[in-house]
DNA sequence: TTTAATACATCAGATTCTTATGTATCTTTG
DNA sequence: CAAAGATACATAAGAATCTGATGTATTAAA
């Protein structure tokens, strides 16, 4: 099962921090492999959502680039800076709660009186 | 902690289809304060949110309404179709496993060779 | 040699949420 | 009793974010 793009909403940034909390260093083509590589192809992330949300990140100056050549093919490698080490473990916190949260709301089988 | 409301995105109708699992017969208002009484205030729906997803549910099949007056009042119950019971067992289903993925997604903390 | 994979990027359109606004009734409180 | 807050519906402009398509280019595999 594929999940529905819909459910992913919302979750691309932290799952991008938490990538490079876990990696120090990775390009865009790398993200996407490993997340679909560590889901079992689950969590299929498109480029036309993770590139401009890079950019955005680095806008935000919680990512820092570097540029690579691979032969004659360009690879821009991220990385998180100072504010994106504090920002990726404020994230994945809130995320992890969240979804403690939602587990609890979605298991309720009994009606409160 | 309030969610920041990036969270919540893709989750709604889901929380809407579960909610009117547990109780037949829901109306929005009473949604909006079921979900924050059973989240303790961590997840609040607001109804700019709320009702078009319930119109948009509605306009799919998956709910049904009907009309009650509290003195002058109007109330709008929703309950779930046929359709909608099917559909909202999906979907549960799929956000909980999504969330498995995500906590093991998260919880990576060792380098792939 | 052509297809697939690697690797970047942008963009129109769709979806969905926020925040504000609007209407109206009922209850509580100073 | 008047004002404020809670109850209860609804819409809509703007913002944010994602999809799916398109584009460019290099490298590897069939």
């Amino acid at each position: 099962m594929i999940y529905s793009t819909e459910l992913i909403k919302g979750t691309l940034k932290t799952i991008v921090l938490k990538m490079l909390e876990d990696n120090k260093k990775m390009y865009g083509y790398e993200i996407t492999q490993r997340v679909k590589e560590l889901t079992s192809d689950k969590i299929q992330l498109t480029e036309g959502a993770l590139y401009p949300t890079l950019h955005a990140l680095e806008a935000e100056g919680l990512l820092t680039t570097e540029i690579e050549y691979i032969g004659k093919r360009v690879r821009k490698y991220y990385s998180l800076s100072p504010n994106g080490k504090t920002k990726s473990k404020e994230r994945v916190n809130e995320l992890a709660e969240f979804m403690d949260t939602m587990k609890f709301l979605l298991d309720i089988k009994t009606k409160l009186a």
